[in-house]
DNA sequence: GCAACTTTGGCAACCGATTGCCAGGTTGCG
DNA sequence: CGCAACCTGGCAATCGGTTGCCAAAGTTGC
């Protein structure tokens, strides 16, 4: 039960516990022969070195938090991964909490955790940006999903996302569209609404709003029937969640996809292709993201605050990945 | 950036450090008047106690490690909601940890964390048996999806599950059946292998198997394969992953479901009713298995090492759930 | 052969809490 | 009015490491 500790090490090697701590820290300021006897010791004992007395030492805990919005949407699967990988590649433990899209956990989950790691990285943060700002100011952080200030962050780059949707819309013949809007928490969802409202005109497409909606499979049903209403032919809804949920619902209702109304999602979850039919939707390289952040956070922590030279750092701030329309057989030539 | 101590919060509250502490941690033991000094002075601060500090002295971490096999399965969403909501109503933290289906990989989690966390929930662990028991010996684990020993653990109810299965394929007139096997460490898959094939007979059924596969979409297509050649009427697969990569190799192939073969997964993940056709499955409640064993580990870490009385004890230590088959459109008569 | 320099390893302070023990001040009761 | 029993709150040791500083030992150069 009782682990062993440097001291039962330095007695079993007998040295002073210093010289065992030394070892494992800065190998090089003890003598070969030394180390030896004391490694061989730590062996024995099976010495594992206490991370909680060493972090209060030197405030570093080799441990970083990705706090997800809902850890039930497959999209976060593959950001996950990359992020573990990265940071178990720069020997630091990754800790994934769950904020179940409520911000009052995000905030409980983050001060819990604020003394017991390095710092943060928050995914589809649904926390105001005030806060986010406070929170930027006392801890590590990094954003993904979501773009604030000069606060370090990586997204999908939206802007030239949705021009791909809205050129495939137009290619199709489409003249409108209907966005099903996510929660209104959403930074992500705000910025696509934004960037296809915008980009609309140029392509000839009148584009129309309807929701919010939590995004997820059940929520699709309401979206399905709020969109109809409008007699639209093409549905984008907020996430691939929402927009299989709009499927369902559509099917049950008899319009066929995408003869009578062509849907797209946003995130390309594994589901996306598996349902029927195959949701044409707007992926991006999730798991680089992930490795990226991680790499991001991993940067902010070496220079304690503010990098060495500005005009280093910038570049590295607000990070835009590509992304790519994925086409699959939800979305066809415009009705009529 | 730095953040408040208790001896800040005393020296604002004109208190000793030790008041500040039992503030906290022994409210009676100090006056009315002087708690309310303390309290003002530490929300004015902001002071957040150092979990570090704290375990260092206490040895306690109200910290859970949770490791999950594979992240990325969906099975264990509602596990992980189940288990963090628990957690958080005992006021402990809930870490999730990746494995990535490697043993490696949840050996080096485990011992990472070990000195951080006050236990481990090892959810579908693919360690070999000795070394869970080794892991056992010295910290406090609860295993899910698998049973060892006395060990504590929760796992669906497997014999009984499979029990419906048979029975679910004999009244559709089905004389035999092909098992596609999971991974080899998986314990899970043994049982259900095991469960399926002593309770064949009875049910007038001829049990095959092929595998092991690893059970993920992608690898459906071999297994779908793999199947076929024995020319079965109906297909159980290791879960719902595996069993929709193989509808979707079935449905290359040109073999209808459920008509030419029926096909059977585990698990109920969302994505299972989404599919073409939607899948029939054995579910469970997996969120009341993910709180089920935060409560056993929590009371685990109350008695230190085996229970108050043994009697007590010993009906808490294997819980089985009651499983329900789930029944979709994959399945139907047998063919012929 | 001796001064100067470099290794090597020990001492002790420190990180931020917790907690056993003790002292001073109150209160209660005879 | 005196003494015991409480109630409060402070002192100081402790948890398990890290690290600045120093001394002893070993090297090197002249």
């Amino acid at each position: 039960m009782q682990q062993p500790t440097i001291y039962d090490v330095a007695r079993l090697a007998g040295v002073a516990p210093s010289t065992v701590s030394r070892t494992f820290g800065r190998p090089d300021r003890v003598g070969a022969a030394t180390r030896e006897r004391v490694q061989a010791a730590a062996d024995e004992l099976g010495y594992v070195p206490n991370p909680h007395a060493r972090a209060l030492q030197t405030g570093r805990h080799k441990t970083i938090a990705m706090v997800i919005s809902d850890i039930a949407n497959p999209h976060f699967f593959e950001l996950i991964r990359g992020a573990e990988q990265r940071a178990k590649a720069a020997e630091n433990t990754l800790v994934i909490v769950n904020a179940e899209e409520s911000p009052t956990i995000e905030r409980d989950q983050v001060r819990g955790l604020s003394r017991s790691v390095d710092g943060f990285i928050l995914a589809a943060s649904r926390l105001p940006d005030q806060e986010l700002r406070d929170l930027s100011a006392q801890h590590h952080v990094v954003l993904v999903d979501r773009e604030l200030d000069s606060i370090p962050s990586v997204v999908m780059d939206t802007a030239a996302g949705c021009r791909q949707i809205l050129e495939h819309l137009e290619s199709l013949g489409h003249r409108e569209f209907t966005y099903c809007a996510g929660p209104p928490g959403s930074w992500m969802g705000a910025a696509r609404w934004a960037a296809l409202r915008t980009g609309a005109e140029e392509h000839g497409l009148r584009a129309r709003r309807v929701g919010p909606y939590t995004p997820t499979v059940a929520n699709g049903g309401v979206a399905a029937d709020g969109a109809l209403r409008s007699g639209t032919t093409a549905l984008v809804a907020h996430n691939d969640l929402l927009a299989i949920g709009i499927m369902r619902r559509l099917a049950d209702r008899g319009v066929r996809v995408p003869e009578d109304i062509s849907v797209i999602g946003f995130d390309d979850i594994f589901a996306a292709e598996l349902v029927q039919p195959p949701l044409t939707t707007l992926g991006g390289p999730d798991a680089h993201a992930g490795r990226l952040a991680v790499e991001m956070l991993l940067e902010l922590l070496k220079g304690p605050r503010g990098g060495s030279s500005r005009d280093d750092a910038e570049p590295l701030h607000h990070q835009r990945l590509p992304t790519s329309l994925v086409l699959r057989d939800s979305s066809g030539p415009a009705k009529g």
